[in-house]
DNA sequence: CGCTTCCTTGAGTAAATTCAAGACTTGTGG
DNA sequence: CCACAAGTCTTGAATTTACTCAAGGAAGCG
């Protein structure tokens, strides 16, 4: 199960510490979330929660990635939300949770006591104001993601995949572009993610890999060989200004 | 364009007023915002906001349904949300609209002034937590559809929209649930919502008419003949717990 | 080395789409 | 009041996209 590591790494040593639910916080609150705070580890594959468990902690994504899903009685699963480092697990005022939360690569998560939490939520303004900027975009990824569901194609949803890992994964220069990227989930996982079957998936991205959009290292590392034509088959604006 | 009605109806009156964005409002705060609101109403069909649009007002839906929508390029269009009375418009902190936002039936709205909204949220805690709430709310809505949109069948699609009409129109009573319902959406509003075609849309329904599901009084209205068909043809989990 | 998991590829199928034609509704103006 | 037009809805036939089923190959792990 977990590994629980030192609770009292220090906060302004952390990869996502600009970017997370503390982003906004001052030292003195930094210091009041110490108090309250675990790391956990989890491997690929584990679960950090299921559904309708009542919630005893909330967390950031430090490091790797994890999937939110829901599953239908026969087995159906569709992924609801993909969890980034600095994205947030929980919500305030909710005891339970809607869906599976599952570590799709290693994890590192950093955990809040729920109780606690909630309470300095109450009182701390630059926690709460964070909390609500996160849960809108949240809101406005799910959206985007909608979209993809009901209307592209499968060509169209694997570029939007790629397109979105690019983008998320804090390459900002264009000429930092081509580095060698890695898919965070198995070909199953991406065929939950975007409402498609495993073997749908794996054409389509050998199908890039013969056009010579993409190329790859193995199954999991690629780069991204033409970024114009990547978008092109998106199916999204060509003046760019997706949001995920 | 938007009739604009008196702006100082009561909110004690308010047919929203326990649901809406100002449900956990005192007296007082209610007198500070109607200092801040105008009624506008719009017709079936008219838009209320457009993407890119400066955000002018925030607002509740008082009366009839309004939709969220995304458009691509070619003409795709994929519903993200649909707008019934107490769902708010707007979100804090943001000063553009990611989507269009358009009358479906009439509408009546009540507005209120951006700025001035947005000063009274960061010093009201009633006000700032119910919005929360209904952001928390709207990604719970968000990411049931996700499921829905990339893993349920045209019938499922069909049934759950349905169902989700029932619970949201304020019939209680298992006794009471029989009555005459409207859709609110034309065929090809439901298949933009549904991620499917009108004609498939079409067929869907009148499938559940001829199979005894549905009982359809024109195009428009409706009654359920039976909930637990219908239930079971949404795919979801027999022992119910599907929230809108 | 052998097992399991993950991935690829092909062939046939099915669900939903596209295309097309016509019917019903509703509102408008003659 | 009727005719007509525009919008909406229905239904059928052909097509297409992605799925299902199946088999085998590659990679990772004990």
């Amino acid at each position: 199960m977990a590994i629980l590591l030192d609770s009292h790494l220090q906060c302004s040593e952390c990869p996502i510490r600009h970017r997370a639910v503390c982003a906004k916080c001052s030292t003195d609150e930094l210091g009041e979330l110490t108090e309250i705070k675990t790391y956990r580890s989890f491997r690929a594959g584990e679960p950090i929660m299921w559904r309708g468990d009542p919630l005893e902690y909330v967390a950031s994504v430090v490091g790797g990635v994890a999937s939110l899903s829901k599953t239908m009685e026969d087995g159906r699963t569709q992924m609801v939300g993909l969890l980034l480092p600095s994205d947030f697990i929980g919500r305030p005022g909710r005891s339970e949770i809607e869906f599976d939360v599952t570590a799709a690569t290693d994890v590192t998560l950093c955990c809040f006591r729920h109780r606690p939490f909630e309470k300095m939520v109450g009182t701390t303004p630059h926690l709460s104001q964070r909390l609500m900027e996160l849960a809108l975009d949240e809101l406005d990824a799910a959206r985007e993601w909608m979209l993809l569901l009901g209307r592209k194609t499968a060509r169209e949803k694997i570029a939007s995949f790629i397109e979105m890992l690019v983008i998320r994964s804090n390459v900002d220069g264009d000429a930092a572009r081509s580095q060698m990227l890695e898919l965070p989930l198995t070909r199953e996982q991406i065929a939950n993610f975007l409402g498609l079957t495993l073997e749908t998936v794996s054409r389509q991205l050998n199908a890039m890999k013969k056009e010579q959009i993409l190329e790859f290292k193995d199954r999991r590392r690629f780069k991204v060989l033409d970024f114009g034509r990547l978008h092109d088959e998106t199916g999204d604006d060509s003046d760019g200004g997706v949001i995920y």
